[in-house]
DNA sequence: ACTGTAACTGACCCGCAAGTTATTAAGATA
DNA sequence: TATCTTAATAACTTGCGGGTCAGTTACAGT
């Protein structure tokens, strides 16, 4: 036995493997969608047989886990990560935070794992749990810290925090969605960097005093 | 031959039935998502066989495609009335349909449906599309309009109309969909009059000269 | 070369749910 | 009462796809 790594609940012993089933689970999830992706489709793709996946993955399901897990995770941790290494306003750091959020909308998977997410979290409330305690209830607050900072501070005018964080937020999911439901239909792209930009100045121009 | 009525595709013999078995599907599309649930589910709740709703609709499908037809088909054209009819300034207007968007999301099933709309939109894009064309591309049209002739009137400030209305309809889909996906889970629900007020607010001194 | 075992596979099983059919019940007509 | 039409159903068929398992291959260690 040279390999004594048995600590994850899946075997895993060529150790590229689990992440080849993974890439290739999630091309096939976002395109098809969740349900409408076979087994063997994923096994083909990968490379392998349809059993050989069961021999890393429980079932169909530990696949979608172990995405979101994997792409979703630590979002959050490296946003606060951005804003412990700050100084100066929270104007400014606001547009830090926000220009991170649609690089990961524009340059990764995020938006494929959220329409997973938004689609599947009623058959399988596993993982819409995972994504609310682990995303939404860690983002939101921290979120909430920055708005009530520069409220404090008087750089902004005296908002809800819980509301002004939620207009933050809308625009990167208007445009995750669109990018993984409608643009796919034949929607007219959106120009990420636009977006973003816009987005900042409107929220900073709503939130001035 | 007492009734001549064969205008739809389907057969509809006694005049409550179709009505019964669309609001039984609605109701358990939206508690369950569509793949998990029965025809057998719906046929129940209905009060009716699962045979019976094959004589009104020729699949699961049509189930869905009707939802969505009659739910979300006209309004737009709703929204379209409220602005023939309006005089007064573009600020007013705005307000005044971003008050009837909200009340949609807060007094309608409308939030089932789009997210239902956008979870199924890969397997079946037939649905999707015509949610693109009938309100996507009416309705992102007709606000960009009342955008420009604001920027034209100078009450806003120049800002690309195609970006402005999609900050206009972000809140909105992030409402709709905290509702039907997060809230279930347990997520602290949007307070909706508080949301909407929030960003007429934020939307308005966003455009702002 | 021989053996053990890690990695993998083809073929199978089985449950489920969509959709179909043969049949019955319930008026209407006369 | 006999008959025709509409409304509905119980029972069935069908195919699909997730998951399993007995068996095969590759290869490391001796």
């Amino acid at each position: 036995m040279t390999d004594q790594s048995v600590i994850k609940p899946v075997k895993r012993r060529p150790h590229a493997r689990p992440a080849e089933i993974l890439a290739a689970a999630l091309d096939l999830f976002a395109e098809r969608g969740f349900n409408a992706t076979r087994m063997q489709d994923v096994a083909s793709r990968a490379g392998l047989s349809k059993a050989a996946i069961y021999l890393y993955f429980n079932d169909k399901m530990a696949l979608l886990q172990a995405l979101v897990q994997t792409t979703v995770g630590n979002n959050i941790g490296i946003a606060k990560g951005l804003a412990a290494n700050h100084q100066g306003s929270v104007t400014e750091l606001l547009q830090l935070v926000m220009g991170f959020m649609a690089g990961r909308v524009g340059e990764t998977r995020m938006p494929d794992l959220v329409k997973l997410i938004i689609s599947e979290s009623r058959a399988h409330p596993d993982i819409g749990r995972f994504y609310l305690d682990n995303v939404i209830n860690q983002g939101l607050p921290f979120f909430e810290s920055l708005i009530a900072r520069g409220v404090a501070s008087g750089e902004f005018r005296a908002v809800d925090p819980k509301l002004a964080v939620k207009s933050m937020i809308a625009p990167v999911l208007l445009a995750a969605l669109w990018r993984t439901t409608f643009e796919p239909l034949g929607a007219e792209p959106i120009n990420m960097e636009a977006f973003a930009r816009h987005n900042q100045e409107m929220l900073l121009r709503g939130l001035r005093p």
